[in-house]
DNA sequence: GTCAAAATTTAGGTAAGACTAAATTATTTT
DNA sequence: AAAATAATTTAGTCTTACCTAAATTTTGAC
């Protein structure tokens, strides 16, 4: 059955908080959807008691998405990485801009549509800022990445995904830190944990706040 | 101010219901809104009631739209034809499929976005369907296209732009006229009005019904 | 000009999904 | 373990936009 914008977003948020493994709590599903916590109780009770159910409730435990609900969740995530591929490289979006188009997109566009960019694409496997796209049978691939700060001085890799937190975003395109590149890394400081790395003819130190968000596929 | 989807489609059905120079009825509006007509009456009523005003309304005499109105019902026209041209010639949609698709996106773009796909498509001022795309400052531009059935033998003519039947449109896509093909009168008949036309090789006997929905621009 | 049919409006409801304020439960500090 | 603080839930409203049923107005046929 299809569901609202908002049970969508609700749901997308559920995914991504739990994906730690522990339930997504009502105040920061009220932070990530700008919404009063007594909203958040409202609605999670709703969804849980919906049949079949969206969601797994336990007053004060916080929410979590049963498999019928994981399955919705990941179309709206399909949805929203193939939008953000597609106005890349097709309207010229910059990497930082298209977050919130493909946000309103994501719920209003046809399977067909959803089919039509995926091939016009070439069935990518990652978004613009390397987050894995759910497949078309809706299961989350496996991430292969490793973070940059558990590379040692002497080691190769590519950049597969970045955090997608706007600031660091912005910083890290300056930069030339995007997905695709490939990095050595030529220093490390125990006691600050600083990387040092070479980019092209480039170097960068980098903290541990920088260095733990950024994911990379090193090389054997 | 932001509108919502549902006041959006409201001015939009307005301005073409009224372009005849009546005011849009309930119940026409009843129709193609696909509500009943009391909604109708709420929802106009409302619109009236706004400051500023979206529509004009007397009971019981219809609807029209106010400069305000129209130029957010313009907007929404202008957001629709241009993503209808936009999914045809980027994602290999057929003239007849993007309808439903675009009625869905109309509501959620931005305007950067619209700026975006007009650039992309070289700021085109007529969708696959023929219609005019309203300006960037939202104005109409003047439609000089005269109806087929007001030509006569020995006339030639550039199809501009097919009702938006979705009947007739395929049928007329089987035949191969659409938009942007030439076409020659070769023959009329005065007593049922048949037109007789001839596009590359072949010839086709059209009936009034179809020859008052084909508008083309002649050739001088 | 009257009367029936068609069109329109009024009145009263419903469903989502948000909000505020107050009450309750959990957690942390001492 | 009691008190203070933080997190969560309950209860009651609000808004938007739809609905049905009943009442009214307009229109068209005679």
């Amino acid at each position: 059955m299809k569901k609202s914008t908002s049970t969508q977003d609700y749901l997308k948020h559920i995914y991504e908080l739990s994906e730690g493994g522990e339930p997504a709590s009502t105040n920061d599903l009220a932070r990530v959807l700008k919404v009063k916590p007594a909203s958040v109780t409202g609605m999670v009770q709703k969804l849980a008691n919906e049949k079949p159910a969206l969601v797994e409730y336990q007053k004060h435990q916080g929410a979590t998405l049963t498999p019928v609900g994981k399955k919705a969740a990941l179309e709206v995530l399909r949805h929203h990485r193939l939008l953000e591929t597609w106005l890349v490289q097709t309207l010229g979006y910059s990497w930082a801009e298209v977050h919130e188009e493909a946000e309103k997109l994501e719920h209003v566009i046809s399977e067909d549509f959803e089919r039509r960019i995926a091939a016009a694409l070439g069935n990518p496997t990652r978004d613009p800022h390397g987050e894995l796209i759910p497949t078309p049978d809706l299961k989350m691939p496996q991430d292969d990445s490793a973070s940059l700060s558990s590379l040692r001085s002497g080691q190769s890799a590519t950049i597969l995904r970045v955090n997608e937190d706007p600031n660091l975003l912005r910083h890290l395109d300056e930069l030339g830190l995007i997905p695709g590149i490939r990095l050595m890394v030529t220093g490390y400081s125990p006691l600050d944990n600083n990387l040092t790395i070479k980019v092209e003819k480039k170097s960068f130190v980098l903290g541990l706040n920088i260095t733990t968000k950024i994911f990379v596929e090193v090389e054997k």
